[in-house]
DNA sequence: TAGTCGTGGTA
DNA sequence: TTACCAAGACT
């Protein structure tokens, strides 16, 4: 398949050398001042890029002062505990990012010699660094003729062509890698990328977007044909499923509380919390969550008519003296899952033998607050300061 | 290909 | 409250 066979029509010579020109000089006044965009260390633009993935340029700013001022270097990531990785990470998100950036610090240093590698095929070797992040760095840390692939240049793209593909489907991201390859200025690749970039998060903004201020309008099929409500074409996405969770808040007789690394599961893995359990026992009482139940039936068989109690007990080797359920759960939506975290309260009997292969500690409110946490757990701990328990 | 992987802002 | 959204990569 080719550009004609999507029914798009490139611009001639004449034309796109006006775009290039309309763009930029519109991007050399109104460009935003960012941390990043005063460097050229490709060290620094990379851990941009990687932060700046599905993530807001406001909330990105403070993470990634902190970050560099922590690990100055690649070898210094390369060479970080993983506590402290993710301490840096916390509440950022998506933390496989973090831990796939330290993998790839790692093969800097193994395999390019310490140097962050000048190629595009060199980049996008990285791991956690796919063809859009790789075409970033590439243009603004380099000066290569890269386009940068992101939703943003194909919103603003599916615009100036009207492209009748879905942006979301990653098959289809051949047809706006073309024409980026295209229009992107030899000269300037870097600041084409992030013009387009700044043009895509503000002026051509997904919502409410404002396309008579665009400085390319003139160049916008949508724009001219009125079809701007149309692109770019996208897909909704699924909705969360919903889970229902007892977290165990239980202190020993020194007051300290049990918490537990995640080793298991790929979601907020490495992070300390409240022991957790899922809850299978309201089957019936919502569709919604009998939906979101139905592909772990075998756990529900298991689990379903056992009081989580008794559950806790087995599994974590511990007799509770439960004090009593908090009146308030905890709600925290992930992209894919909507949990509900009841908390129970109790206090423990004996000493934990840890006979499983779960990771546990007791530990003093201080103590917890120097281990990474994710949102949820800090959810629940708000819980248990509006309680007085913490 | 479609699901997984977080969080906070905004309407 | 709900829904949608933000400079994606990996499996």
């Amino acid at each position: 398949m080719d550009l004609a066979g999507i029914g798009v029509k490139m611009w001639d010579e004449k034309k796109i050398k006006r775009f290039r020109r309309a763009l930029l000089d519109w991007y050399d006044k109104e460009k935003r001042d960012l941390p990043w965009r005063r460097t050229q260390n490709p060290y620094f633009i990379w851990v941009s890029e990687i932060m700046l993935q599905q993530t807001r340029v406001d909330t990105v700013i403070p993470y990634y002062e902190r970050f560099l001022a922590t690990f100055p270097t690649i070898k210094d990531l390369a060479e970080a505990p993983e506590e402290t990785l993710l301490k840096c990470w916390e509440g950022l998100g998506y933390y496989s990012r973090v831990r796939n950036m330290q993998k790839a610090a790692i093969q800097v240093m193994e395999e390019f010699g310490g140097e962050f590698p000048n190629t595009y095929d060199g980049i996008l070797s990285l791991k956690g660094i796919g063809p859009y992040t790789a075409g970033a760095i590439a243009s603004i840390a380099f000066g290569l003729p890269e386009p940068a692939v992101d939703g943003n240049l194909m919103r603003v793209i599916s615009r100036l062509f009207e492209v009748n593909l879905d942006i979301g489907n990653p098959s289809n991201r051949w047809a706006f890698q073309e024409i980026a390859e295209i229009l992107i200025d030899p000269d300037r690749p870097g600041d084409f990328n992030q013009a387009l970039m700044d043009l895509g998060s503000d002026i051509e903004s997904p919502v409410n977007p404002r396309p008579e201020e665009s400085p390319v309008k003139d160049f916008s099929a949508a724009y001219l044909n009125g079809t701007m409500h149309i692109y770019p074409i996208k897909k909704p996405k699924k909705k969360p499923t919903p889970m229902k969770w007892r977290a165990f808040v239980v202190q020993d007789e020194q007051g300290r509380f049990l918490v537990e690394k995640n080793t298991q599961a790929d979601l907020l893995s490495g992070f300390w919390h409240f022991p957790l359990i899922r809850d299978f026992s309201t089957i019936g009482e919502s569709i919604d969550l009998f939906e979101g139940v139905l592909e772990e039936s075998s756990n529900y068989e298991i689990n379903q008519n056992i009081p989580l109690e008794v559950q806790f007990e087995s599994l974590y080797r511990m007799k509770l003296t439960p004090i009593r359920l908090l009146p308030k759960s905890v709600k925290h939506i992930f992209s894919h899952q909507r949990w509900d975290i009841e908390l129970q309260y109790a206090s423990a009997l004996g000493e934990v033998k840890n006979n499983s292969s779960r990771t546990l500690k007791w530990v003093t409110k201080e103590e917890m607050k120097l281990l990474p946490q994710s949102r949820v757990q800090g959810k629940m701990c708000e819980i248990l300061v509006g309680q007085e328990l913490l």
